[in-house]
DNA sequence: ATACACGCCTGCTGGC
DNA sequence: TGCCAGCAGGCGTGTA
């Protein structure tokens, strides 16, 4: 979870506290949560203290805060990290608590911000910035006309744009999708072909445009391509304007804040409740370590024919088998005539 | 190149 | 009561 609704929530909240704010202590409580943090480059506590932030901006799942010397204080949240803001006398008791940063800022004065993780898939480092690929903006933030605003932290310069980017690239999309064989679901959780996008949000948008995350990338037409990358979007927007989706105290914005999107889901969670369209349970079938939720009605496999190579006088089609890719399950569905 | 298993982590829950 | 398996799961790495 934090998905890009959860880590936008999080990146507003902290942009106008942060913003101009010259760091001036930095604690490490547990080096675990500095994994990504190069070592070589030298300690994180020298490198950052002193800087002064100059914004904060995020991409898919990845923040960072550009740094006035041309580095990049970089944040993930993974599973169950938090960057909460405090005042400097906040008690210091938080159990997860695992980096501190004193700030300055020249109008709210001093301030602290808490990265907490209680699982410590999260991480913080200061990185290296290169030059995005495309030239354009790296990622989302209120301010693009600083220096640092084309570059792009080094780990994150695999990280593909998210949905809601102006500068995604939706025929680069459909093009990811056209040559992947594996379940569309698997590709919409892949950060290089598209960003943002976790578990709760993949499963809910193809609830929402019928389809199952079986169904192979290269299936599907053009027309199930555009109408998936508009359900994703619809998705996680909706999501943003209600604050994210918190299903306890581990999801919550920088003061700490829960958002409502959890009430409304309509597949992720539900296993066993009746899909809000048709009433039929929804169903929860293990994937790749976690679970998916699906309607075992509204998606369902479809067998699809579609060209290969549109010049190819051939014609060669590809047909797709449900019960090729649905081992020891019924619920895949009839295939759809067509 | 694509596909997928695995390890990293802690805390909670359910079964025995 | 205590113990342990299972689950939550994003991302980097390694292997085929």
């Amino acid at each position: 979870m934090p998905e890009l609704p959860e880590v936008e929530v999080v990146r507003a909240g902290l942009a106008p506290a942060v913003t101009g704010a010259r760091v001036a202590g930095v604690e490490v409580l547990d080096a675990r949560s500095l994994k990504r943090h190069e070592a070589a480059s030298g300690g994180f506590e020298a490198l950052l203290t002193g800087e002064r932030i100059e914004a904060a901006v995020r991409r898919g799942k990845f923040l960072w805060m550009p740094l006035a010397g041309g580095t990049a204080l970089v944040g993930h949240l993974g599973m169950s990290g938090q960057l909460l803001l405090r005042t400097p006398d906040h008690p210091g008791d938080d159990r997860h608590a695992r980096i501190r940063l004193h700030l300055e800022h020249p109008v709210h004065g001093e301030l602290r911000v808490d990265f907490v993780d209680q699982r410590i898939f999260g991480s913080m480092a200061i990185d290296r910035m290169v030059p995005t690929a495309d030239g354009e903006v790296a990622g989302f933030s209120a301010d693009v006309t600083g220096p640092w605003a084309r570059s792009i932290p080094s780990q994150v310069a695999h990280i593909a744009r998210d949905p809601l980017d102006p500068a995604f690239d939706d025929a680069a999309f459909a093009a990811a999708l056209a040559r992947r064989a594996t379940g569309v679901k698997r590709v919409l959780l892949d950060q290089g072909v598209a960003s943002g996008i976790g578990n709760i949000y993949a499963d809910e948008a193809l609830w929402a445009v019928r389809m199952h995350g079986e169904q192979p990338g290269s299936s599907l037409g053009r027309r199930r391509v555009r109408d998936l990358l508009a359900a994703v979007r619809e998705v996680l927007q909706k999501a943003l304007a209600e604050g994210g989706t918190s299903f306890d105290a581990q999801y919550v914005n920088v003061n700490g804040a829960s958002g409502y999107f959890a009430h409304s889901l309509n597949a992720y969670g539900r296993a066993g409740r009746p899909c809000p369209r048709c009433g039929t349970p929804i169903v929860r079938e293990a994937f790749m370590n976690r679970s998916s939720h699906r309607c075992p009605r509204c998606q369902r496999l479809r067998a699809s024919v579609r060209r290969v190579a549109a010049h190819d006088a051939s014609a060669r089609v590809v047909r797709v088998t449900p019960a090729a890719t649905s081992p020891g399950s019924s619920a895949g569905g009839t295939p759809a005539p067509g």
